[in-house]
DNA sequence: GTAATAGTGTCTTTTAGACACTATTGT
DNA sequence: ACAATAGTGTCTAAAAGACACTATTAC
């Protein structure tokens, strides 16, 4: 027997007071076109998506926070890791699957979930709207909804988040319109090859940089990217009767530092 | 008894197979100087601490992954959080206090630590140097210790850092070196107030950007940003024979987006 | 005076911002 | 032809990059 061994079997895990469960959650960002019309280029907005928790649960059981709006997720099994959870736990609940995830936070503030001591992995997710259309609720959600920002500060005010999830949803904006603009991540939101206005769109959902908002600006500060290329050849009308140049993202890190910017 | 109280009675966390621990891990970076000379601007190098496991725990058992590099850090008490807790273990491990502390990763793969389901929140402190040099060690840690990142390489080559702390150091750095260019946290490896040339030798430790490295066009790019300021009047000969100006931060949220930079 | 570091003058090149303009095409 | 969107020409201002230069001071 190794000392390792041997060291092992002296650890008791019954010495330490240990967590009552382990959970991921899960904010479901989607964007959706607020006009889209033919040769149009689109108009956009951030939405997240939250399940009202049912009155009863499945045991017919009251249920903890009922009726509040809370964001997808449940408990982490043994043998995953919270983000494999959360990415489990949103097919089951909302059957919505192969999408852009990231954990951002953990939640272990004492006393945040009256059932015990509960912490919380927060991710947050990336979903076309058409894959929301398509989700469906479970026993435990009796209603998916997509918010508004907007939405969901009325919310908030109104105390109809359940649990901690109202401080989640603020640091999960906060993360999501952060990443927008320092990284890459807006490909998620995009098909592969996109109009400079598509991706103009989806940045305006989070800023309001003249920079980005000019048409004239961005058109021409896109081609210097490096990060972004022009598909050569490849043009769409979906935007606008003239048919227009399609880019695709280069994959790359990016890195940019506040210290040689311009400001 | 409202709906929400009975629901609660109906929770039973033993339904749910629960975590076997919940622990918080720093990864404690300083600066130190290389050559710090009267009338000298400095030269840095980024280290990290680290703790050798001791052979025997306090109980004279032998010690798992005895002898190893880790992380220092603990299990996390229900009374608080695993950055409260995070906090707490390394002023105990290494009488480290009042340091800059911050989460960025959460460790959960299943069997990452053989001790059973075991999760690890990971942070990173920045602490100067002087501090560290404070240190003490407990029963647990056998030693303390600074290691510059090439000597981290090695540690890793030769399998001589415990658990998954390999992957969890890889990950701080990243991070920290994301973080020193991308927000104002240099400010934390230096004093309030400060010359361009120690700001310069502090991010010159995880970028080689000439931007940076040119002393002249350091030196008038610092004058335009808006986080930085020149404290009037104020000079010091620290760096040099000639009274050299004193610059400090000014607290802001800095952002730039990637699509408005020059690159 | 010398050596070393901080900081400026100035020129050139690049980028940003603004405004007017042209190009394309479904209706 | 018109309306609407994409994209260019061009001028100006600002910023970046480069190089030579000046300023200060302990020794």
């Amino acid at each position: 027997m190794s000392t390792n061994d041997q060291a092992l079997k002296q650890y008791d895990s019954n010495k330490y007071r240990t967590p009552d469960g382990y959970t991921s959650d899960i904010a479901v960002f989607t964007i959706v076109a607020t006009e889209q019309r033919a040769y149009k280029p689109p108009k956009m907005k951030l939405a997240l998506m939250l399940i009202q928790r049912a009155a009863l649960n499945a045991e017919g059981d009251p249920n903890i926070e009922a009726n509040k709006w809370a964001l997808p997720g449940g408990f982490v099994q043994e043998s995953e890791t919270a983000f494999e959870a959360a990415k489990r736990e949103l097919h089951e609940e909302t059957n919505i699957q192969d999408i852009h995830l990231k954990h951002f936070g953990v939640y272990d503030e004492p006393g945040r979930d009256p059932r015990g001591w509960i912490i919380s992995n927060a991710h947050y997710a990336i979903v076309s709207e058409n894959k929301i259309s398509m989700r469906k609720a479970n026993d435990d959600a009796a209603e998916v909804k997509l918010f508004s920002m907007d939405q969901l500060q009325k919310l908030s005010q109104e105390s109809k988040l359940a649990f901690d999830h109202d401080e989640i949803i603020q640091a999960a904006i906060q993360q999501i319109k952060a990443d927008l603009l320092q990284t890459t991540v807006a490909k998620e939101f995009l098909p592969n090859t996109f109009t400079f206005s598509e991706l103009q769109a989806v940045l305006l959902t989070v800023t309001d940089d003249p920079a980005i908002k000019s048409n004239q600006a961005f058109i021409r500060k896109i081609k210097s990217l490096p990060f972004l290329e022009a598909v050569p050849g490849q043009t769409t009308q979906r935007t606008s009767k003239t048919p227009t140049q399609l880019y695709t993202f280069v994959e790359m890190d990016v890195l940019k530092p506040i210290y040689t910017a311009k400001y």
